[in-house]
DNA sequence: TTATTTACGTTATTTTCTTACATAATATAA
DNA sequence: TTATATTATGTAAGAAAATAACGTAAATAA
């Protein structure tokens, strides 16, 4: 509704601008990527309006004037041909499937960069740094999340580890005790065993995450909760990208942990890199 | 095809750039958003050089002048893509390194857009379509992909599935025959368990897709291979993302697949989905 | 109506960009 | 090496573009 495309500005302000303004945002918007290469003169001549009204139009739209105007035009006009342009047709090729999968989880990652909460994700590291020991849950795909979040933190010196299976997690659930983290993730947040589990930890007084969408069931049970808002693929053909966003936020919270650890935690994370060495094939040969 | 990044284009063109081109280069590089607003004078000033060389540069780059340079240098990062120093140092909060981990992980991933060779990619998927079984194999971090993979590749009625253990590969790849696809997923393409097996596998005529990176022995030994050119991550504190690069090609594969599979294909799809309904709590309480 | 505000254009000025040309640096051939 | 060609870069002029200042016209309110 209220986006913050300039071409969807100056349409809602139509109906109240005076008369040479309207001559202006009728010969932007009839091309407005004509407009963004054009001279102050050119687009004046177009609009039979002096160049002066042209660059009254554009500080009245935010902008310090003209080139600044065409700047923000320009950019309005690539983020909406990228949204258009990001669904996958029954008729598409390899050279345009391709790059739409990428742009639309590239998209997606940047929503939720510009989104995610920074002091969640603070009080999320807190959470951890504090915990005895982590628990990953997911389910499905969740499940390769949590295994690739457990691959990450086992690192850090602390009993992790990674769960599938619902039976596995409500018996761990039940054992569950204060400065246990439960860190479930799960891209509905509406699962029923999910819930469940969390509800028994939580009752254990064990710690709660949840990587999830906001205002899920899962969301308001937890302790703390990661809130992930990526739009569902009503596509068919579109793969979810709420697993890749995700696994980037553990990786967020991860960096996070180090940072937090300090300086001094760097060579233990060294030697376990260097443990890899030895099932290598060398470079030179 | 794709139309590369501006960004993209400059850096890789640094190299054969002269004294004064490297200069101006360096600035716009430096803080590409300052310099779309900016005027030639005030980035000559920056540059250190003169005016007509700035000029020059942006011709260089195919544009009409410095206003059309400008123009081109903000549509490039509108895609969703910043360039700002991209390493996490020890002194980052929060609000730093969460945008950081993000924008790195989305540079990869259009770097890897721009890059990958659709032919392969097609032949990957007609490699997969003529399969009778998939084998997905991955160690560690790879292993994550590979469960994701088999989550992904299951719905196409297809006997799938994933491993990460070995002993396991070992025994399937002894049994492998013409028919059997083994996917195999490494980010070095270096480890000798994994050479190992894909020999085995190789030599009962079993087809070898590996998602690995260029000029590596997996790559050298397999029937194709998708070539993922993420660079090291030389900095302690900055994540893998080439897992992330594999499982958005993954969904690229899976996207093919459906595509090829044509619109039949979809109600099974569909069955598949709803079949996970009665897992989750309604919308409505 | 007249006073007042608002809208708009003309002209002048400033800023920005580009062209033409000159000089410096570098590469190449003798 | 030196002479010559080539390329790189800067200076200065001028063209183009954008803005500011000002004045007149139109609209509105009293």
């Amino acid at each position: 509704m209220h986006s913050q495309n300039l071409i969807n500005i100056i349409t809602d302000a139509l109906p109240g601008l005076n008369k040479s303004e309207t001559k202006v945002a009728q010969v932007i918007l009839a091309d407005p990527d004509a407009a963004t290469s054009s001279s102050i003169a050119t687009l004046a001549k177009k609009a039979s309006v002096s160049e002066p009204s042209v660059n009254r139009f554009c500080k009245r739209f935010n902008a310090t004037g003209f080139p600044d105007f065409k700047l923000k035009l320009a950019k309005s006009l690539v983020s909406g041909i990228r949204f258009v342009n990001r669904n996958v047709n029954p008729d598409d090729d390899v050279t345009s499937y391709t790059p739409k999968i990428f742009d639309s989880t590239i998209n997606d990652l940047a929503l939720v960069r510009d989104k995610i909460s920074h002091t969640v994700v603070n009080s999320v590291v807190d959470k951890l740094i504090q915990a005895k020991r982590i628990y990953f849950f997911g389910l499905g795909t969740s499940g390769s999340v949590a295994r690739d979040a457990e691959n990450k933190f086992f690192r850090f010196n602390l009993p992790v580890s990674y769960h599938d299976d619902v039976l596995m997690m409500r018996m761990l659930a039940s054992t569950g005790t204060t400065g246990d983290v439960f860190f479930v993730i799960s891209h509905t947040g509406r699962t029923k065993e999910i819930i469940d589990v969390v509800q028994i930890a939580r009752e254990n007084g064990a710690t709660i995450i949840a990587l999830t969408s906001p205002g899920s069931p899962l969301a308001a049970i937890s302790s703390i909760s990661l809130d992930v808002d990526v739009p569902e693929n009503t596509d068919e053909y579109m793969p979810m990208t709420s697993r890749i966003v995700h696994l980037v936020i553990l990786d967020v919270l991860a960096t996070g942990f180090t940072l937090r650890r300090g300086p001094d935690f760097l060579p233990h994370l060294e030697k376990i890199k260097n443990s890899l060495l030895p099932t290598r094939l060398k470079k030179d040969n």
